[in-house]
Formats: C-alpha cells, sequence, structure tokens
DNA sequence: CAATATACGGAACGTGCGTTCCGCTTGTCA
DNA sequence: TGACAAGCGGAACGCACGTTCCGTATATTG
C-alpha cells in the first residue's frame, strides 16, 4: 500500500500509479527547492511555521507550492517520513555490532541530539497517533519496531533493566528531547540513561 | 509588588491599587464562573482552547468575560499562577520532614501526576520565559527556587547525585510530564528518580 | 418603586493562515 | 521557431479565533 501512496504524495496529485510523464526541468528544480526549504523551516520553527514563508524561503509562490503538494500536511510528511527512515537506517546500522548495550544508548545520545535542532521531528513524535491515518502512522510504528529490537537485545545483554518497554522508552525518549530543547542534550540524556541501567 | 499586580489582574481591569467598589452579586458570581471553567477548559485542551468555548462553559457571553478578564493571556495568567502557588506551597510542606530524599522525589512524582492532567500547567513549564515579560516569569522562578532548595536538601543528604542542576532537574520534570500523557505517570517517573539517585 | 450605574450578551471586526483560482510565462517538441 | 501543454505567481476566498462595541437587562440605592 506504502510505495502506490508514496509515489502519489512524493510526486504530485493526480497519478496514483506511476509517473505519467516526467516533471519539466523548472518543476523539478522547484520541487527540491520546496522541500529543502520546508525541512529548514519545519526544524527551525516546527510545525506552525506559515506556509507563505516556506514558499518564499524556496523562492516560490503558494501556488507553485501547491502544485507540487496537496497540502501542508502533506509536505510536513513528506519531510517527515524522510527524517524517521534516516533514523531507521542508523538503528540498523546501529544493530548490526556486538555491544547491544553500546548500540542502544549511543542511538539514545544521537536522537536527543538530532531532536534539539528538528523541532518538527520532536512535534512530530509527540503526537501519539490516531490523529492522521496514513502514512505517518506506519513510519512511525516502523520506528517503534526498530528501536524495539535495540531495546531487547541491550535487555538480554543485560545492559537495560527489564522492567520497561517501547512503549516507554519512546516516551522518554520524546521527553528527553522536549527537555533538551531549553537545558541542551548533555546532561539530561546521562540521567536518563543511568536510569535506565538496571539497579544493582 | 506582586500584591498590588495581583490584586489588578485578579480585580478587573482599571483599577491598580485598591478595589474602588465591591462587585455587583452577578458579577462576583460570573467572575468565579469563568475562573473555574476556564481553569477546567485549560487543564483539558490547553492554552488553545478557543475563549468562546470557555464563555460557553461558564455559561456567559464572551463580552462578560472580557469585563473581567482583559485578556486571553491574562485569564490564563490568573489560573497557572494559581496553580504553581499550590504546588509551592507542597512543595514548603514536604521541606520541612527529616528525610530530604523522600521529599525530593515525592515532590517529582507527585507534580508528574498532576501534570498528566493538567495540560496547561505542562505547556506552560514548558515556555522557557522571554515571551512574557510579568508575573508569570516572576512566578516560575520562585517555583524554581523552591525546587532548588528540595534538590540541594536532597543532595545534602546523598540521595540525589550531585552532578546536576535546579534547570536541569526542571526541564526534566516536564519533559516526563510530557512523556507522561502519553505512557501515563508510573514507569517513567521510576526510571528518571532511578537515574537521578547516585551511582553506587 | 423609580433612577442609574453596572454588568451582560453576542453580533461584528481585524488578523493570520490554509487553500483555491486563474491569467500569464516558459520549457518542450515537432 | 511556433504552438501548446505544463508550470508559475500571487490575489482572493473561507474559516477560526481574539478582541471590541453597543443596545439591553438588572442589581443597587434612596
Amino acid at each position: 500500500m506504502t510505495p502506490a501512496t508514496t509515489r502519489a504524495t512524493a510526486a504530485g496529485p493526480g497519478e496514483l500509479v506511476g509517473p505519467a510523464r516526467p516533471l519539466r526541468a523548472d518543476a523539478r528544480r522547484n520541487r527540491q527547492r520546496i522541500l529543502d526549504a520546508a525541512a529548514a523551516a519545519f526544524a527551525e520553527e516546527g510545525l506552525a511555521v506559515p506556509i507563505d514563508r516556506i514558499a518564499a524561503r524556496a523562492g516560490v509562490g503558494v501556488g507553485t507550492l501547491y502544485r507540487h503538494f496537496p497540502t501542508k500536511d502533506a509536505l510536513f510528511e513528506a519531510i517527515v517520513v524522510d527524517r524517521i527512515d534516516g533514523l531507521l537506517g542508523r538503528v540498523d546500522e546501529l544493530s548490526h555490532g556486538a555491544d547491544a548495550g553500546g548500540a542502544f544508548f549511543t542511538f539514545v545520545a544521537e536522537m536527543v541530539v538530532l531532536a534539539t535542532d528538528h523541532k518538527d521531528l520532536l512535534e512530530e513524535l509527540g503526537r501519539r497517533q490516531a490523529d492522521a491515518p496514513g502514512l505517518k502512522v506506519e513510519v512511525k510504528a516502523r520506528l517503534e519496531a526498530a528501536v524495539g529490537r535495540l531495546l531487547r537485545e541491550a535487555q538480554a545483554a543485560g545492559a537495560v533493566r527489564g522492567d520497561v518497554d517501547v512503549v516507554e522508552v519512546m516516551c522518554l525518549l520524546m521527553g528527553v528531547c522536549a527537555a533538551a530543547v531549553h537545558a541542551g542534550p548533555t546532561g539530561l540524556v546521562r540521567v536518563v540513561c543511568d536510569g535506565l541501567r538496571p539497579r544493582q
């Protein structure tokens, strides 16, 4: 299901199956500009940034923006899905090592740093599904699954206490990210990570 | 300074020094209704709740609401200041006991539970000053000072690790509150509290 | 029971933002 | 190079929300 829908979101309105025709050169260029501008804008100012500002930042009219993305949410989705995909990739890289505990804690630390300067990612994680019945839910579930894997391995290795589950870890992660925006990542991550270790 | 200003906020626009005249009976009644309705509305839906809804909930027209509070922010302030005052009182109660560590951790747990069903409190804590140069900043500073006292005593008693400061604790608290909204308070508080204890 | 200041309700206004529409421009292809 | 689909810009629309205004109602006072 996702491929088709993803394609639709990525290629513009009106084509659900395949690229009927390649985009015109300027259109392709503008599309990329919009994506870049939106990524930066969302990261800096969060979901609340007005669409006019994104368009201006991309050096494009709002009409053009809407030609490429049918809705503000669709644009946001394109970007946040990409961000989360990046996280998924990182999880894969980390989970192939020998040190399960190290992998888990490294991921936690990296994610907090990432969220610190990506307001959008934080807000997205904060929205516990149930609102948008679409892609994001599915991608978020994949992230949860991946983190769950990391967590279980770390628990099996005795590096993380056994009485926490994925949902708690995700929420905690979100909380630390929110907190880190104000106090900087360093100190807080240490505290939470220590809390996640088994009590001796 | 606060008494005068507080009085102004509490008694309506136009009187900065003293109550020129007692409120009419119906006005006093409505004022209380508005405060109650707003407290409930802000707690349930957060700062974003439309003012019309608060008025409706209070069984009052918007005009009446604005007669009592010059602005939405003023109304919010009246309520959140009150909430934080409650927290301050609780800190005082707790800090007179013998068990400094217990006091600190009890406060943390209670505050998270409180914030779990008071969306407004959470949002307010999330706003790191710098926006509203007025009362809230001062009240928040008092809260920070009080928590700082609790923290220092707990650290002196060896119940809390020495390498965290008040700001970090406040941010952490805010993060846990945000997380607790989604996962429930119990598990998360335990993890964070353990993280705050000294490593053996 | 007047007379009057006080308070009330809710329509109306201004603003900001997402989205749509449409006349003009430009890349593409024969 | 000319014709035409594809794409562009930005004015205009609709909506939600905070705030203001003013005609009406009512508590208070003598």
